[in-house]
DNA sequence: ATGGTCGACTCTCGA
C-alpha cells in the first residue's frame, strides 16, 4: 500500500502561477498534479522548472486560451493528447490521459459555454458527448479510472452560493447539469461529495466578485470523479483554499484526493 | 451578485 495524492488546479496562465506553483508543491505532498487554462504554447510551457521540483511534464496547449498538463512524480506508462475521435481538433488543448500502472488518470478542461443560447454551448454539449464516448471507447468500468478537471459544470444547488439566480448560467442551467451526470453515469462518483456531504465548499471565485473568498462566494466546478474500482482505495478528497488567498492568485483553488493503492 | 477583475495580447476577448 502507497499513498498517492493526486490535484486538479484551474492555474489560469501556468506562468503566471509559478511562484504559486512552486510554493504550493513545495509544501504538499503531490504525486500528480492536472493543470487547466495553462494558455501557453508547448515551446514555452515551464518544463524547466517542474522539472526541477521533481516533476516530469505532459502538456498541450495553444496562445492566451485553454491549456492543459499533468505534472506527476513517476513517469507516465502511457499518455493521449485529446479525444483521438477524429473530430474536431480543438479538444487537444483541453484533454490529457495518462496512467501510472493500473491507475488512469483523465485531465478535462470543459468549454465554459459563454451563455445558454450561444454556439459555444452547443460545443460544450458536445464535449460531454465526446467525454462519453471517449470512455465507451476507451475504458473498461472495473478500471481504476480518476476524472479530474474543470468541467465548467456545478451539479446541484450545494454547489453554488445562489443557485436561483443560476438557473440561465451555461455553468449551472438544468440541462447541462443533467448532461453532465449522463456522462458521470458511466461509472464515476463524485469523490469530493463522498467525504464532503455539506454544502458551501466552493473551488472557484470570481475575480469580478468583491473579497469573493471571505464572503465565501463561489462555484464548485473542479471536480475529483472515480470509478468503484478507485473509490474502494479512497481515502479523502478535499479544496485548499489556501493558495487562493496568496499574492496573484488563480480564480481556482486546487482539489485534491488521495488514495491508498 | 455579473456591476466588478484578471491574463494574454492588443484593445478586446474569454472566464
Amino acid at each position: 500500500m502507497a499513498r498517492f495524492t493526486i490535484a486538479t488546479f484551474n492555474v489560469n496562465s501556468v506562468r503566471s502561477r509559478m511562484p504559486i506553483l512552486q510554493k504550493w508543491l513545495s509544501e504538499h505532498h503531490v504525486d500528480a498534479l492536472c493543470l487547466q487554462e495553462t494558455k501557453v504554447v508547448d515551446e514555452a510551457f515551464p518544463e524547466a522548472d517542474f522539472r526541477d521540483m521533481g516533476y516530469r511534464c505532459l502538456y498541450r496547449g495553444e496562445k492566451s486560451y485553454n491549456g492543459v498538463a499533468i505534472l506527476t512524480k513517476e513517469p507516465l506508462d502511457g499518455f493521449a493528447v485529446g479525444f483521438g475521435d477524429g473530430e474536431e481538433p480543438e479538444g487537444e488543448t483541453r484533454l490529457l490521459r495518462g496512467r501510472i500502472g493500473d491507475f488512469c488518470m483523465v485531465n478535462t478542461y470543459i468549454p465554459q459555454g459563454k451563455a445558454i443560447d450561444h454556439a459555444d454551448y452547443v460545443y460544450k454539449h458536445r464535449f460531454l458527448d465526446r467525454m462519453k464516448s471517449l470512455f465507451d471507447r476507451e475504458y473498461l468500468r472495473s478500471e481504476k479510472i480518476v476524472w479530474v478537471g474543470d468541467m465548467n459544470v456545478a451539479p446541484t444547488d450545494m454547489d453554488v452560493t445562489s443557485p436561483e439566480k443560476k438557473r440561465e448560467h451555461p455553468c449551472f442551467a438544468p440541462d447541462i447539469q443533467e448532461h453532465f451526470e449522463d456522462v458521470k453515469s458511466w461509472g464515476f462518483i463524485d469523490l469530493f461529495r463522498k467525504y464532503r456531504p455539506d454544502p458551501g465548499e466552493f473551488s472557484f471565485f470570481d475575480y469580478r466578485v468583491k473579497n469573493s473568498l471571505e464572503r465565501n462566494i463561489g462555484w464548485r466546478i473542479d471536480h475529483v470523479l472515480v470509478t468503484p474500482a478507485l473509490e474502494k482505495h479512497g481515502v479523502d478528497c478535499w479544496i485548499d483554499r489556501e493558495p487562493r488567498s496568496w499574492e496573484k492568485p488563480s480564480d481556482h483553488t486546487p482539489v485534491l484526493a488521495s488514495f491508498d493503492l
